[in-house]
DNA sequence: ACCTGAACACCGTTCAAGT
DNA sequence: ACCTGAACACCGTTCAAGT
């Protein structure tokens, strides 16, 4: 996962300023659902996220007013970085071989996407559904992809007939196959032969 | 989906006689169980079965002690028809290539993954836990997998690395996707793709 | 400006009482 | 032999009352 600094975050920036004990408990919140999707995926306990965090369960409420909310602030460094990673692709000169540039991001989005259980399927949904709170970060991560399969199809390295839809489909499927891949030399196994197919 | 008639049904046989008001409530369950998995996923509501089958939530645990044991009664038909594909594939003589013979297997299996969502979750964590009222479905599915991957090997057909674990695992990641993939052509060219990643 | 926690609705699961 | 539904524990979500 890249540490790059994120190029332009052009998020709609966050209130400046919080009441020092309200920024606290922002935090506390955000490490305790981090931990608790890590360990049960992002259908767990909101009661128990507050009870870990140590606020009354109306205070989450009033910091996420839903879980994806929770699961967007807690994912916005990330994506950062994945958006860093696809524009630092796209400018790449020389640019390597258009397979691997656009393996190499697809590889780096599913890893994201496998970081809590349920993830995956909130990524591709969320791609779907203008309505939800992070469905401007699947757009930005599907435009880089869009892009990098543009380069692929141009190269003559991917079979003619697959869409950006698709890349962002495969992925999605990635994701939730690696999250549920403990054996690290397996998972590895399975994401190539995974974007293997894309081969013409 | 095949519907030749299931060559051995093997599974330890249901109680015989049972009163008829039972029966009946039995089957009810299971009508009422397939119309809220297929629309809801394998996590929908148990007392709304319930109550959608007109019987008491009791009822309901009395017949089906768990949620998996209610699916896998759902799932043995579909099971039974599966094994018989498998069983009818490895009689086959003159035998047809070994990489479309693999493949065939593993969209019928992918297929019915598909068939609620949450299911393939189900089917992979089962296949891996020998205390799960499915292991012993998974267990059987993938034998007839693992005779259809050595076939593939013997051939050449297939990357050496693959086992037949990695075919499960593909075909579970297969069916998640299949059943989130609306667009019956795209999910068509999908599968292709997850399979021809295991050409040598 | 933010926090608390009671209140309501809903669900999973068990089990004593019924027929 | 089977069914009922109350009981308990737990969770999501809202909101009036507090500081």
């Amino acid at each position: 996962m890249s540490d790059t600094a994120p190029a332009q975050p052009s998020h709609a920036p966050r209130p400046r300023r919080q009441r020092a004990d309200a920024q606290r408990n922002r935090a506390r919140l955000l490490a305790e659902a981090d931990r608790a999707f890590r360990e049960q995926g992002t259908e767990a306990s909101l009661e128990k996220i507050a009870r870990g965090a140590g606020v009354a369960i109306g205070t989450l409420y009033a910091h996420f007013p839903t879980r994806r909310a929770l699961l967007s602030a807690l994912l916005r460094d990330r994506h950062d970085a994945l958006f860093a990673l696809g524009d630092e692709l796209l400018a790449a000169a020389p640019p390597p071989p258009a397979f691997d540039q656009l393996t190499r991001w697809m590889r780096a989005v599913a890893e994201h996407g496998a970081g809590y259980s349920g993830l995956a399927e909130e990524l591709l949904g969320s791609h779907e559904d203008k309505g939800s709170e992070l469905h401007a970060a699947c757009a930005r991560l599907s435009a880089a992809g869009s892009a990098l399969t543009a380069r692929a199809h141009a190269a003559g390295a991917i079979r003619p007939d697959i869409t950006p839809d698709d890349v962002f489909a495969l992925v999605s499927a990635a994701s939730w196959l690696r999250a549920r891949t403990r054996d690290e030399t397996r998972a590895e196994r399975l994401l190539t032969v995974l974007f293997a197919g894309l081969r013409p």
